[in-house]
DNA sequence: AAAAATTGTGTAAACGTTTACAATATTCTT
DNA sequence: AAGAATATTGTAAACGTTTACACAATTTTT
């Protein structure tokens, strides 16, 4: 028994294919016996529609790709969570392909996705989005996610990784901070940089004078833990620090603990992300929360405008999507002020 | 410039059709000559080949379609992870969608996804893989990732929630507990049950004539802080617990440490599912592990198996795989022997 | 130098749908 | 009860590929 046809559906039901796709397709234009029979057919002969026929006919195949760096994990996991709901709210199916940060990789990804879905979104850590529109046709709908803020054609969701740094800092010096230091990301890494800017900003307008005092990490709990040995090798350690993200944060709070010193009252920390367990460490620790969630609904839905909606069509009149990260205030930051 | 065919650029190739599809699947029978013609021609015109005409030609989508109750989460992002890995080394994409647990919505998801991949990998939380029998043709090759064992005919994944309760019931005699209680997940959960029922398994074993002490939680914290309540209501607490979940035993840890009762001296805790909490509660709790990374990678294997493998084809060739779930000996179990 | 084998290329028929359009059957007017 | 309007059905042409087959252009064999 391979997959039956509409063919087979029309003989077995003693109509047309032309009938047999109107009933499917749930079209008013039948008669009841008509349908009656096809769909008591379908059903014997356990029919399915063939995708590819369907989308080749139609041009449509009601289905977006979804390219991540990595489509597991907390993090992407939330941004699938958004975009999953919200396609199912629009009637679309996701393919879902992650590029592990490998630009062949990525290429490879979309151009044997494009081929197969109606629109894209995807999510480059390093590339800009702009590097896409040399592979795909120009009418191609896709809505990059970004982590840099970007000006051009249309298609862009940011976050405002820098704004989030910035509202970190100015928290730490809300709280009391006197002197900041930072445990930054990888210098290869986007995001990173752009948190490292936000703190640079912070410090210009919050901290006057203060030199940069920063700690290249790599996002792992262990690069917390060095940091601090760092800060403590160099005399007096700051009585803030910023951490690049949740990990190393958890990284300098267990280190700090380790060596006698009072998270928050010596040290207030803050991270970046909102992982769960910085609700479950002792003492919480205060963080940045980029809502993945939203970014994922907001980018589906704005594709799908994109798809459905003809005054959207023109580049020049949409206009992209800014994310600004909020702070959550947890009790690693609830400095005794000594002022 | 809406998206170029084949046809466009053979015209602007100056071949025919044919030379160009086998440039593009890379054939070697063609002249450089060609194949840099259409090449060229092919990157000038952006050419992106149609995925749907390309699997109605070749009867062969070369994705795979995913369901699972979530997409998202600690628990399905692991599964995601192995399938994710699996399908790029054997060159398939995925699709994935989430059922919700809702039946009509996960038939639907299946008859969608059925007409364009060429397999699919399914875990129903509820119902029986052979309920899908009804729906697809019996060849449509499926690998159904279970949580009940089942002997019937082939493509299923088991995972032996029963086996691993039984280990952490075991666990927790080993260590010295006379008197153990269940927190359970909710009846109409099948894990939930196949939990109890190592649990029950487990006290018939090696707790000879303890009466079984249960408490039907819902999986969640505040369950798992109820469960305490009711359990010190009850007159003398048990000296051991096995939660159904971890997030229940981090509830229950946290309550028991709120009235004064030490865990693991007094009270031994063991969870299951071993969510990344676990490492970070104080003290960090023993739980029984999945591998659910392994399962997605294996069960994607298997699957990939079934469309290649000519000897694979026909079910009584095959045979399912069982996956036993681990023991995590953490700090929560760890009792000072009072004997 | 002709015949045979090999290689490269093109033509055209699938693949399973959808959907104009034409044809027919039904219902409504008068 | 005939004609007009409408509702239902069928026919056939797309959609963009792949690929068997035929043909032409080579190269190898005699």
């Amino acid at each position: 028994m391979k997959g039956a046809t509409l063919k087979d559906v029309a003989r077995e039901a003693l109509v047309s294919v032309a009938s047999v796709s109107r009933v499917i397709n749930g079209l008013d234009n039948v008669t009841d016996d008509v349908r009656s029979r096809v769909l008591s057919a379908a059903s014997k002969l356990k029919y399915i529609p063939h995708g590819g026929a369907r989308s080749l006919a139609t041009s449509r195949s009601n289905t977006i790709g979804v390219l991540l760096p990595d489509i597991y994990g907390e993090f992407f996991s939330e941004i699938i969570r958004g975009i999953d709901q919200s396609a199912r709210e629009c009637g679309l199916h996701i393919m879902v392909s992650g590029s592990h940060g490998d630009l062949d990789e990525t290429v490879g990804a979309i151009r044997s996705m494009a081929g197969r879905v109606d629109g894209m979104l995807v999510m480059l850590p390093f590339a800009s989005p702009n590097s896409l529109r040399e592979i795909l046709p120009s009418d191609f709908p896709i809505v990059a996610i970004s982590s840099q803020l970007n000006d051009d054609n249309g298609g862009v969701i940011s976050i405002d990784n820098c704004g989030g740094a910035l509202k970190a800092v100015r928290h730490l010096h809300d709280v009391g901070c006197k002197r900041i230091a930072h445990i930054s990301g990888p210098k290869s890494n986007f995001e990173a940089n752009e948190r490292e800017n936000g703190f640079l900003k912070g410090l210009e307008a919050c901290f006057v004078g203060q030199d940069p005092l920063i700690f290249e990490g790599d996002f792992t709990e262990e690069a917390g833990r060095a940091a601090i040995d760092i800060f403590l090798k160099n005399g007096t350690p700051p009585d803030g620090i910023f951490a690049a993200n949740d990990m190393m944060a958890v990284g300098a709070l267990t280190r700090l603990q380790e060596v006698g010193i009072k998270v928050p009252d010596d040290v207030a920390i803050i991270g970046f992300d909102d992982i769960p367990i910085t609700r479950f460490t002792n003492p919480p620790i205060s963080t940045i929360r980029v809502g993945m969630f939203e970014v994922g609904k907001r980018g589906l839905n704005y594709l799908y405008s994109m798809l459905e909606d003809k005054e959207f069509q023109s580049a020049d009149k949409r206009s992209g999507i800014v994310f600004l990260p909020e702070l959550i205030i947890r009790t690693s930051t609830q400095k005794i002020r000594k002022m």
